[in-house]
Formats: C-alpha cells, structure tokens, sequence
DNA sequence: CTTTTTTAGTTAGCCGCCTAACCATCTGCT
DNA sequence: AGCAGATGGTTAGGCGGCTAACTAAAAAAG
C-alpha cells in the first residue's frame, strides 16, 4: 500500500486551514487517516525488508504462514493447541480467502512457491477440480528458522508501547476496522442496488 | 501492503500458545501488529475503491496531491495558508522523494498521467537534465472534484472515535512510527559497516 | 581545459496485485 | 439422462512497485 504515505506529514495547521476552504475536511480524522496510512506502511516495509534477506515477499510469506498453521493443527505441536481453530486452508481457493487476495493472484504466487520447491501441488483424488497445496520439508525448515527473527521485529517494533497502550491501541484499531467494513458493505449494497 | 492480513485474525489465545513455542513470540505485540496492519490495509482499500470509480489509483492521486499541493502555495488561496510549508515538489525526482518511491517508479506514474491529460512534462530552461511536472486545468477540476468524497470518507471512518481517541491514536502510532524508523536506522548501518 | 564523478531521468525486466475470460468438473433441476 | 448453472483453477493483459543498467548533462577534480 505505498504511495500517498507523503514522507512529511501536514502540520495540524495546514489541515485546519484547508478545512476552511473544504467544510468536509474533518482536521481531526485526517490527520488519524494520515497517521494510520503512514504507521501501517512503514511498519509494513520494516517486515518486508526482513524477508527480503530471505530472498521472500511477504505475499509468499504469507501463504507459507496459512499451509503451516495448517500443518501444526493437524499434527499437534505435543500442546493442546488443536482447540484453536477448526481447519487449516488447503486448496488455492481456500488460501485466497484467507489471505484476501484473488484466486488468479493465488496462483501466481503457488507457482513461485512451487518453483522455488517450497510447496507442491497435488491433485485431489476426490474432486478433479480441486488441488491440494503442501508445505515441502525445506520449507518447513525455512519458515521455523525465520520466525524468531520475525517475531523479534515484532517485539521491538512494540517496545515503546506498554501493555495497556497496546490494548488501547488494537482497540481503537478495530473501531476503526468495523467502521471500514460497513462503509464497504453499504458502498457495495448501493452498487448491488 | 496486501496479503499476510488474513481476514480473521488470530484469538489471543492462539497467540499465548504460540508464545509457549516460540519463546520470541510476545502475544500483545503480535496482536498489535496484526492488527496495525489489517486496519491500514482495509483504511486503504476503501480510498482505493472510491477513488477506482474515478479511474485512478492511489499511486496517481498521491502525485496529483502533491502537485496540486505546489500550486496551492503558489498562487495561494486567499488565506494565509502560504506559512504552511515552504516550496512544492515539482521534479520528478522532488515527486518520488515526498512521495516515498523511487524515480522510477515515479517515471511510470507521471507516463500514465500523461498519456491521461492530467500532468504536462515540461524541460527546464536552466538544467537540462530536469524536468518540470505540472497540472493541467482537467486535472485542477478533477482534484477539486474528488476531494470533497475525500474528505467524508475520512470522516465516516473515524466517525466512532472521539476528539480525544483521534488524539491517543495519532501518539500511539506516532511512536510505533519511530520506533519503525530506528529499526531501519540500525539496519542499513549494520549494511554499511 | 580535460577528465572524472555526481545527478536527473529513462528503460528493461521481475514480482505481485487486479479483472476478465476461459476450460474443466461437479451439482442440481427437469 | 441431460442440460444449465455454480465452482475450482488457470491464462492473458494491465498497473504500480522494485532494482539495475544506461544516457545526458552538470559539477568537481586535476
């Protein structure tokens, strides 16, 4: 999502002086808006950075995420983790759910996947339509190893965050969230209508 | 910034299984990422649909934003908004600096905005190796147009937040932004070195 | 004054995202 | 049984990111 992140952001001033020349200018929320954009994008290309050494994405990161989780509730990590979540993503339309993107984008990203022999296609013996998306052994091996260090950014990014700031925090995050997925919802039953 | 934002984030139980795995694994931090993320990639989307109705992306926006912005505090609007900030971008290379992108990424931008009427390249009498980029009146309209939708959906989105959660938020991810920024400091002296 | 280095912009080619169109298969309705 | 529609996956083509390599011009070094 880069771009329009303006590596300055406005100074509160000039918002309130285009909020006079624009009455729907609301200073407060775009400077929220601003906030937001800018915080996510950089904290987005913080992770992307990491990867990167690995020579990943994060797109394909992300897929070997959703297989692995999957591969952990199936065989149990010895814990009682299972009681988590119901099933795993298995077919490409299921990862394209899960990771929001499109199922041709999807399959793009398997096919790298596939070529750098980190995951393997197999065709469902039940339903000719479907395949079946597999974690190879090297990734296995690939994603345990990178995930200590990710989760160490992660930590440090949040360092100067206490345990409340972070609550209040991923609280007013999802305000936010749930304001975005009606104004989605109403834009698309106005589109539907 | 897609992907990796898996729809339906993790409960914070799972995470406090996580972290019996993975010792680096700090459950709040996580939680707050993911949701930092998710929030700014969804915020985003939402622009991006609005402003795709209008056959233009984010990436285009940003650049019209940044020229229009130039021409603002040129001619200035009346008011006295001319203190804000000091010169507008005009370059390209000025362009994709305020804009967080590379030239040429900036080049393909500024192509398109071309070949769409909204920009004109124009050689510099005194260097001529630059360039200067600037706004077309269909492009003035067209930014003048636009922006009042802007500005409501701004509004709708921090609708549920009050004057001083907007406050909290903005310092929240303001640290989380520098501590973003320190992060990536350290990296590219640790690259240099 | 020539040579070298720096700087502005573009080009070429990869990746990941999208939409739209396309097969193949399965499902449901007569 | 047979056909229409739904569903899973891929392909084709466009856009906007990126890096790396290149050209032209200006600035710095000698």
């Amino acid at each position: 999502m880069p771009l329009l992140l303006l590596k300055d952001l406005p100074r509160y001033e000039c918002l309130l002086e285009g909020a006079k020349v624009y009455p729907e200018l609301d200073p407060s929320a775009c400077e929220a808006y601003l906030h937001l954009l800018r915080a996510g994008d950089e904290v987005f290309s913080v992770f992307e950075r990491n990867l990167s050494e690995h020579t990943i994405s994060q797109g394909r990161f992300g897929v070997l995420m959703l297989l692995w989780n999957s591969v952990q509730r199936r065989t149990g990590t010895g814990d009682a983790t299972d009681a988590c979540r119901p099933a795993g993503p298995r077919t490409p339309a299921e990862l394209a759910d899960a990771a929001g993107v499109t199922r041709a984008t999807m399959t793009g990203l398997i096919d790298t996947l596939e070529r750098d022999g980190l995951v393997r296609r197999e065709p469902d013996p039940d339903d000719r339509r479907m395949m079946s998306v597999r974690l190879t052994p090297k990734a296995d091996a690939f994603v345990a190893q990178l995930l200590p260090a990710h989760f160490r950014i992660m930590a440090r990014l949040m360092a100067p965050l206490s345990e409340s700031e972070r609550k209040t925090l991923v609280a007013l995050l999802t305000k936010i969230l749930q304001s975005a997925s009606e104004l989605t919802a109403t834009a698309s039953t106005h589109a539907s209508s």
